[in-house]
DNA sequence: CTGAAAGCGCTTACAG
DNA sequence: CTGAAAGCGCTTACAG
């Protein structure tokens, strides 16, 4: 292993100039520093991280911390394009050359988070992108109070007590359900993507129980169903639904694959979609294009980049400041499985949504 | 932040005894432990890991080498399942308090890896897991003659000169060529997952070709065609085959998205498949099962899991021995996709399958 | 069983 | 512009 001794001898210069020259840390005379690069071109040095971050207090790397890849969450999330968010986040923490770290606890802690902290106590990590269903806040409290930088990525019940980057949920199932509205539907159907208590599914929900209310109608317990990640849900919701006395004309469903759980059941049952049953749905995945679905977009790739931007920005900070929310723009992409996609009914929808937005 | 000095005057001992006592590494008078010990929990100590490293010259992480999540590799590597790597890896080093480190190349590197050699030298990791398309076996050269620890994850040319895990792709490619040979097909045709000088698509190249040329059969250039990870070019690929004059009774599909694509393009035009299609593929994933699909197994999971236990053997390991390759299991899962399902045919399959065994 | 001391490979005041 | 020295928080011979 070559260390800055070996430079410094073979330069004839001391360690500090060798560190202010590979640093760039204090001014170096010309000669000095080009004779003080060449070794180390030549001899290939490269500083010993951990001796680095001792002195330094830093890492230079984040981690993300996520629920054990057992657990599926990010099938669950209403997006398994886990790689988008590691994509984002990897884009730009390369950019600032900062490693990531992925951590998550051992399977069977469901919202406890020990592991987390015991890599902040031993300093394994300058700052956390927390990415889970529910969250602990009593760690991330800890966490914040050591002044140890944490971003929330994705849902946040706590929002301007922490960091955070998402995409409202809530906004996007209040636009969803008023889309089908404004298609003249009445009887509109929900299904969650999981358990309610799940904060995206209790935001989806909200979103859907407000736009229904405002709109005057009453939400029917029967037209409700708590699904899962799974493709199954939707075509168990399909069948539930549409073998009521009165079935409803239209669903938000939780998710692209609980859409295409549903179409599956419609083609299998003669139902048709969107003639029998509109339906528009969250993530604006691959299946929601191969199966005609319209879909409200997620956008990972974006969370992830917005995260890491947040992240880096805590991290080159001295003091710190007011919790930061950002919030990632979604859109409905409008395809066949609503029904909504003539032109002249978009135009309405449009014109509905733009007076919304005023 | 609280440190061994902190812990040491507490407890009033020095600190090698602290280190002895919280380590185990040498033994300590009970009373003095427990005082320690509980001083340590009160505090809530953990050593800092750049410290501790700096003189073990351990970092107890290791490196997960993979492309960027961009190039959509573990979409194409005939199997999406990343998370199941991921899991496989994550439980093995958790168990050992290992934490994992993911990296990439910046985007546009295609086999160069200057970033691992960078995190090498810098000693970010203790050692690496190297999943990629294609190897830049000069770098992992540089990195084994430097006794870095090496695994690399998948397919992999040099199997004798690096420590690997894998299936073996040829041998699974030859058994369900075989299979389709011993159901009585004889014009078979082969769509690659991608272009043939990946390694993944080489071999199952290779073992379609060597089956068929052991059955006497000779290989028809219009009875291939290379595809990549995405359903439409199986789509496409099942549109050039059966407007052939002479179209192929049967296929290895290179993946399941293909077999998909494959069986979409048979239902939009009246095909039927196994009927005047029989197809197996590969991956055994999801779709496989909701589409009904023959497909052999890569079970991604256990490939991660043994590929992380490799890479603790090695970093356990004071002298280094020949390189180890690791094969994971497969088997082929009989659906109704290749009409291989009734007992009778599978009860022949099966005798011969055990025939060619011996 | 315990402590004083050296040292891991860096960075960073501090002098000059 | 350059160097000698202290020190980051640990582990590990070495004495006793």
């Amino acid at each position: 292993m070559v260390t800055i001794k070996d430079i410094a001898r073979e330069a004839g210069v001391s360690i500090s100039t060798v560190s202010f020259a590979f640093n760039g840390t204090a001014p170096v005379a010309p000669e000095t520093k080009a004779r003080i690069m060449e070794v180390i071109k030549r001899l290939n040095y490269q500083p010993n991280s951990a001796a680095r971050g001792l002195v330094t207090r830093k890492t230079n790397s984040v981690c993300l911390f996520t629920p054990h890849p057992a657990t599926d969450f990010f099938s669950f999330s209403g997006n398994n394009d886990f790689n988008g968010l590691l994509q984002g986040i990897g884009e730009v923490l390369d950019h600032k050359d900062y490693n990531l770290l992925l951590a998550w606890d051992s399977l069977g802690h469901k919202t406890k988070t020990p592991k987390l902290v015991k890599l902040m106590r031993e300093r394994a990590m300058d700052g956390v992108l927390i990415c889970l269903p529910e969250h602990d806040f009593q760690t991330i409290e800890e966490l914040t109070e050591q002044n140890f930088p944490v971003v929330i990525v994705g849902s946040n019940s706590q929002a301007n007590r922490v960091n955070s980057v998402d995409v409202d949920n809530y906004e996007i199932s209040y636009k969803n359900t008023r889309h089908l509205l404004g298609l003249g539907h009445r009887r509109i159907a929900f299904i969650s993507p999981g358990p309610l208590n799940y904060l995206v599914c209790e935001d989806r929900y909200e979103g859907f129980k407000d736009a229904m209310e405002e709109a005057g109608l009453r939400l029917r317990d029967d037209y409700l169903y708590i699904g899962d990640e799974k493709e199954q849900s939707g075509y168990k919701a399909a069948e539930h639904f549409l073998t009521l006395k009165e079935p409803p004309t239209a669903l938000v469903a939780g998710r692209d694959a609980q859409a295409v759980g549903v179409i599956d059941y419609a083609r299998a049952h003669g139902t048709s979609v969107p003639g029998d049953l509109a339906i528009v749905s969250f993530e604006n995945s691959a299946a929601a294009v191969k199966y005609g679905i319209s879909s409200a977009t997620t956008n990972l790739y974006e969370i992830g980049k917005e995260g890491a931007r947040l992240m880096l920005k805590l991290l080159g900070r001295k003091k710190d400041r007011a919790p930061q929310n950002v919030v990632i723009p979604s859109e409905l992409v409008v395809r066949e499985s609503c029904g909504g996609r003539s032109s002249a009914l978009n135009a309405d929808v449009k014109a509905e949504a733009d007076a919304d937005q005023a």
